[in-house]
DNA sequence: ATGCCTCGAGTTCA
DNA sequence: CTCGAGGCAT
């Protein structure tokens, strides 16, 4: 860089440099506005330092250079505020911030006072002393009375004027304002620190908090803090504007960063309105903050108002609901899921979390409980992030009582006392009890009766619940031979179990219309599809989008049920994993006969159809043969063997000698052989083979002519809200002709429907440049293409 | 082996 | 909605 005015003496040279770096500075970190290139403002600083290294007498303190102060001390200095730094009273509600503004207007006996409003940042607070304009102190908020002096980790924020910038400031000058961490800072920094193993900052606050109070401030500079402010300390010796509002633009033009979300509007109407603005934009602002703050903005009226206690008459914060909160925890139950999974929970003593009592929170798994080492009864932070969920999101450890115990994972299922087992490298712990474990059972009739599955309308969880406990329900077949008065004595029992007044003896009539209302729904569930039944069964990683492939590949009932699974992995997508659960549901005898006795209590699935045309193309010899997973022999090895071979049946007889000689590897066949010495080998080999015999007469059956549907292999992903339909009723008619429904958007997805409110699958689409239909358009096509 | 991309399963509260 | 993990392409 070049200087216009390249100064030979040292003395001038630094102080324009120091000019130079200031302004640099001011415009990066308080304008946002970067006027020269890193670079070359590293340029500028190299040179400053070298003339001061040159010249020591010429390292004045206020020199940018500075900002990193040399000498960690032992700890910090106590600094007494000159006059006490405030606390707001806090309000929660609409009403709070009306009482407050009338309280406002009686006592200066005006109507719709002018406020100054402004974000409350969610970091910490300091004050900043300035003598004849230069920076010479700087404390934390401590008690209010008194602080700490951090005056060298101040020096480090770069949006923290070391001089004031024009020249109608105060000869003594303190404000106050609030150190913060930028969110993208927080978690750029984060992810550096998680990449090189550094120290993880908890959050953007305590990231703030934590290092401003570092005793060595090269690593408070290392921080990415910065800072705005908000209100005067003491002054001396100036006449300062006569509102707030203009105070703070005072502060601009001194060379202080204020936020620009700073207004002014009158009455409680416009606080109010404010409030809902910034609680709008608070998720997309690129700092923390936890509410907003109205001060009256006339600063004789201020005066004039005073205080009551510690706090100001004339401003108050209103605070957004908390997103976070600590609470204890009373203890950490375990529930038995559908599949049998043991989850532990977190009992909490209630607690107000983002407007709503939360008293439940997952812990997930046992891992997750290790990793947080949360035990019962200690203090912990729970949070609501983004979605609804509450969880614990860590452990206060200073507020552990002394005889706590780390928590264990329980070794029997608290239902059915049948063991816990976790199988290898596998997260989740699992009752063994399968059938015999009524938590399993009940959670498995809910899965039954639930909307995707049965739809059996009106029959809840705690309806079915009281079904089970009192023994009317025990498979989900029983479902379908309870009668009226079944429902009428349940519920007579339940009450009288409960101590509760039967609601359904009104003028000494039992009110039965409720449970003629349940037999009516339960009768309807009757009739449904081969899709919804298999999902409705709650085999293991058969959900929704598996039980459609199966329905769709096989087509009928009494053909899937008896499929061993080497022939469920023709499927897509059903590899080894889920073809061996879905086999080892239908060889339990239990889910057989309750399958049996669904069908014989009327359920009837009124779309089977053949084999689907696609299972032809899967159903050759070397298919078949891989399948199997018989060790070594690849697809390319099983092709192999069948070019040789032909007939898989001849699997078991083909004599080892003659493998080699078909030109087989020595290890490929040694492995074929002894794979099919063991007896369970050969069981499943047998079955399979005779399964397959079977598919292959029921697909050289089915007609010939596959049409092409117009949207045959294109993957779609619907998002917002439709009018004229669901997005469920939208995706059977996209799949009628041939689409496949995706949840998420990817590059393999050909074409989103975006409805109303599309959010984030729609950017995602934008972004990877993939085609969007509107409704319209939805509407057009599917008028064009009649299924 | 490694890294997408999906699917499955579990969860809270009004 | 989010996490874990299964399936499959590379």
């Amino acid at each position: 860089m070049t200087s216009p005015t390249k100064t030979t003496n040292p003395t001038a040279r630094a102080a324009e440099l120091r000019q130079r770096i200031e302004e640099a500075n001011y415009r990066y970190h308080v304008l946002d506005d970067a006027q020269i290139p890193d670079a070359d403002y590293d340029k500028l600083m190299r040179e400053l330092e070298a003339i001061e290294a040159a010249h020591p007498e010429l390292a004045v303190a206020d020199s940018p250079t500075r900002r990193v102060g040399a000498t960690p001390s032992r700890e910090f200095a106590e600094v007494r505020h000159e006059l006490r730094m405030l606390s707001l009273a806090n309000a929660f509600s609409d009403e709070e911030i009306e009482d407050f503004v009338h309280r406002i207007e009686e006592r200066l006996d005006i109507t719709d006072p002018l406020f100054s409003l402004e974000p409350k940042f969610d970091g910490l607070a300091i004050s900043l002393r300035y003598e004849n304009g230069v920076f010479v102190q700087g404390a934390t908020r401590g008690d209010g009375e008194t602080g700490e002096d951090v005056t060298v980790n101040l020096r480090t924020i770069k949006s923290i004027p070391l001089r004031l910038r024009g020249d109608d400031w105060p000869a003594g000058l303190e404000v106050r304002g609030e150190v913060y961490m930028p969110r993208a800072e927080f978690e750029r920094y984060n992810e550096h620190a998680r990449e090189h193993g550094g120290k993880v900052l908890a959050n953007p606050r305590n990231g703030a908090a934590g290092s401003l109070r570092q005793l060595d401030s090269s690593i408070t500079a290392s921080r990415p803090l910065a800072f705005f402010a908000y209100a005067p300390g003491a002054v001396e010796d100036s006449a300062l504007p006569k509102t707030h509002s203009a105070l703070l633009q005072k502060f601009r033009d001194w060379g202080f960063p204020v936020s620009h979300l700073v207004e002014t509007a009158r009455g409680a109407q416009g606080c109010l309105d404010y409030y809902r603005r910034i609680g709008e934009a608070r998720d997309s602002l690129p700092f923390d903050i936890d509410g907003v703050v109205y001060k009256v903005d006339d600063l004789d009226a201020q005066r004039d108002l005073g205080f009551v206690g510690r706090t100001p008459r004339w401003a108050i914060a209103h605070k957004f609901p908390a997103q976070e909160q600590s609470t204890r925890i009373l203890a950490i139950d375990i529930n038995i899921g559908r599949t049998g999974a043991a989850t532990p929970i977190a009992r909490l003593e209630p607690v107000q979390v983002a407007g709503v009592v939360v008293t439940n929170a997952t812990l997930h798994n046992a891992d997750q409980i290790e990793r947080l080492d949360v035990r019962v009864g200690d203090t912990v932070i729970v949070r609501r992030a983004g979605d609804v969920i509450p969880e614990v999101v860590r452990v206060i450890e200073d507020q552990r009582p002394a005889d706590t115990v780390a928590w264990q994972m329980l070794k029997h299922c608290p239902i059915c006392h049948s063991e816990l087992v976790r199988e290898e490298g596998q997260v989740v712990w699992r009752c063994s009890g399968e059938l015999i474990c009524p938590a399993q059972r009940k959670e498995a009739v809910i899965h039954f009766a639930s909307r995707r599955a049965m739809d059996i309308e009106g029959l809840g969880s705690r309806l079915i619940e009281d079904l089970c406990d009192l023994g009317f329900v025990v498979s989900v077949a029983d479902l379908y031979k309870l009668g009226l008065d079944d429902f009428i004595e349940m519920k007579r029992r339940a009450d009288e179990r409960d101590g509760t007044t039967p609601e359904t003896v009104k003028a000494g009539k039992v009110a039965t219309k409720w449970a003629e209302n349940l037999i009516e729904s339960i009768e309807h569930s009757k009739q449904t599809t081969l899709e919804r039944f298999l999902f409705a069964l709650g085999i293991e990683h058969v959900g929704e989008s598996t039980a459609k492939a199966l329905s769709a590949w096989f087509g009928r009932l009494e053909l899937i049920r008896h499929l061993p699974w080497p022939l469920l992995k023709l499927v897509p997508d059903i590899g080894g994993e889920v073809a061996r659960s879905i086999d080892h549901f239908f060889a339990q005898e239990g889910n057989q006969s309750a399958i049996d006795e669904l069908l014989m209590r009327g359920v009837s699935l009124k779309d089977e159809h053949d084999v689907s045309p696609k299972l032809r193309q899967s159903l050759g010899a070397d298919r078949f043969l891989a399948s199997l997973e018989i060790p070594k022999l690849t697809e390319k090895r099983a092709a192999q063997w069948v070019s040789a071979f032909d007939d898989p049946s001849r699997v078991t007889s083909v004599p080892e000698h003659q493998l080699v000689t078909a030109g087989l590897p020595a290890d490929t066949a040694a492995a074929l052989i002894s794979w099919r010495e063991e007896t369970h080998n050969a069981d499943l080999l047998k079955r399979s083979l005779r399964i397959w015999n079977t598919l292959r007469e029921l697909a050289g059956s089915t007609s010939e002519t596959e049409q092409l549907l117009p949207l045959d292999g294109k993957t779609v992903v619907l998002t917002g809200s439709l009018s004229a339909m669901t997005r469920d009723e939208a995706g059977a008619k996209l799949e009628a002709l041939g689409a496949k429904v995706a949840g998420s958007v990817s590059k393999k997805t050909d074409f989103i429907v975006a409805g109303e409110a599309a959010g984030s699958k729609l950017e995602k689409a934008q972004a990877l440049g993939i085609e969007v239909w509107d409704e319209a358009r939805l509407l057009e096509f599917l008028a064009g293409n009649p299924a």
